[in-house]
DNA sequence: GTTGATTTTTTTGTATACAAAAATGCGATT
DNA sequence: AATCGCATTTTTGTATACAAAAAAATCAAC
């Protein structure tokens, strides 16, 4: 491979100031390069398994190994990526186990919020959710699996952030993101996560202020996806010989 | 201080390992300083505003600069430290607004745990929690605090890890080195955390397996530690003058 | 003596060099 | 012809070099 860098005479060699005044914007392109990367993993365009080697990131993405190193360790920190000691990153596969533990945290967690979020939401906000709630369903009607994916994640995101607590919102958009991983293993084809007008119904739900109501509504909501799951413990890549043969614990 | 790396030209001497070798336990080694300083800040040996220089942590830990910057890296993205762009990391001084966050996160998982770890709980887990919850008090008792601090935020996790949800364990583990820190900036002195006697009520509670009880005594718990605290914006280091003289905005 | 500008030092951001480990390909041997 | 051992190649882990920015210190002027 070659080194990415002096390659001689390549069509994108303008516009590229070696390493010095990357400075200013140097955060701020790997943020954006970090969504990005994101992004294709919770739309299933990196699906689980696939291998993320350092080299072909640098050579894409135009940045140093150390900085694609960060985003990769920020994003294994948040559970997209897997990072095993000595065979680099992998966009990560979750257990059955995992993906239980992910709907029951999001059981607690989101339905536990929907009161203060009704208590709190805004005729802005109302908007802002039908918006988002349509345009998963436009995205869903077109065919566009992946867009009405990351859209749904983003309207429970959103919900979570109307609740006030910063914290706990970061909790679900992590939640979301490990969801849209165990769609991608577990979850039937055709068929992906959000009802179609389970949102709109919720937020009427919550723009009438039934805090209650919408928390019930919500346990279904998840209940459901979850019951859409086909969560069996798939272990095809390493088929645990010493258990199936019995020859030792 | 000397580098500890010049060496003035010699020729490779023996006896100085460079920087081979360490592969074998590099991770294992810096798992170790991680918790090092995880535990020195939770403990409150480190308070938070104290800043870490990286050259200071590669002296110390007599590690390069990479691997100091992992483990801050890490430790930002639990928020026990924040990473200034050009000014280095520093451990995190919560703001009041966070504080109100975490402790309103933790009422919401901790309590929402409760039923089920009633329901999992085991004889010996119930001699474990006792046992750090013993532990606890004697450390209290001989003015040990932060000892004391350590072994409070340790019940608590525990308690979440048998819950069986590892995320959720997870998450409840951030939000008890958050409080740490969140005594330590808003805590009154003396009065730290949980008192003496209230973990032992606890698990006596979930040994009889009412779980509805014990999530009302979490609840009350972790009430009683956040009315402890006087959390009120204290901007000690940089008055807003703007909005003391009212000028403009 | 205090304030303001300039230089010096410290400290972080980034790239890259080098080494170890794993993966891969190749040939010899049975 | 299939398999095992060995050499080659890829790929990651770590250290370090160099540059930019911030902080500290020095010095001059009033």
């Amino acid at each position: 491979m070659q080194k990415s860098h002096e390659r001689g005479g390549g069509p994108l060699d303008t516009a590229r100031p070696k390493h010095v005044g990357k400075n200013g914007d140097g955060a701020e392109r790997h943020e954006v390069i970090y969504q990005t990367i994101s992004d294709a993993i919770i739309e299933h365009q990196l699906r689980p398994g696939a291998r993320l080697r350092e080299d072909a990131l640098t050579e894409v993405f135009n940045i140093s190994r150390t900085g694609v190193r960060k985003i990769l360790q920020r994003l294994a920190l948040e559970q997209l990526v897997t990072l095993t000691p000595r065979r680099g990153a992998s966009v990560t596969r979750p257990t059955a186990s995992e993906a239980r533990d992910v709907f029951a945290a999001r059981q607690l967690v989101e339905c536990g919020l929907m009161p203060e979020v009704a208590r709190r939401i805004t005729q802005d906000d109302v908007r802002e959710l039908k918006r988002m709630a349509r345009e998963e369903r436009e995205a869903l009607s077109v065919g566009a699996q992946s867009r009405a994916i990351k859209f749904s994640a983003a309207f429970h995101e959103r919900l979570a952030e109307l609740s006030g607590n910063a914290t706990l919102a970061a909790f679900v958009r992590q939640l979301c993101s490990r969801s849209s991983l165990i769609l991608a293993v577990y979850g039937s084809t055709g068929h992906l996560g959000c009802e179609s007008h389970d949102h709109d119904d919720l937020v009427d739900c919550l723009e009438r202020g039934e805090g209650t109501n919408a928390r019930a509504f919500m346990q279904r909501h998840l209940k459901e996806i979850e019951a859409s799951l086909s969560v069996v413990e798939e272990e095809a890549s390493a088929p645990d010989l010493h258990q199936i043969f019995g020859l030792d614990e």
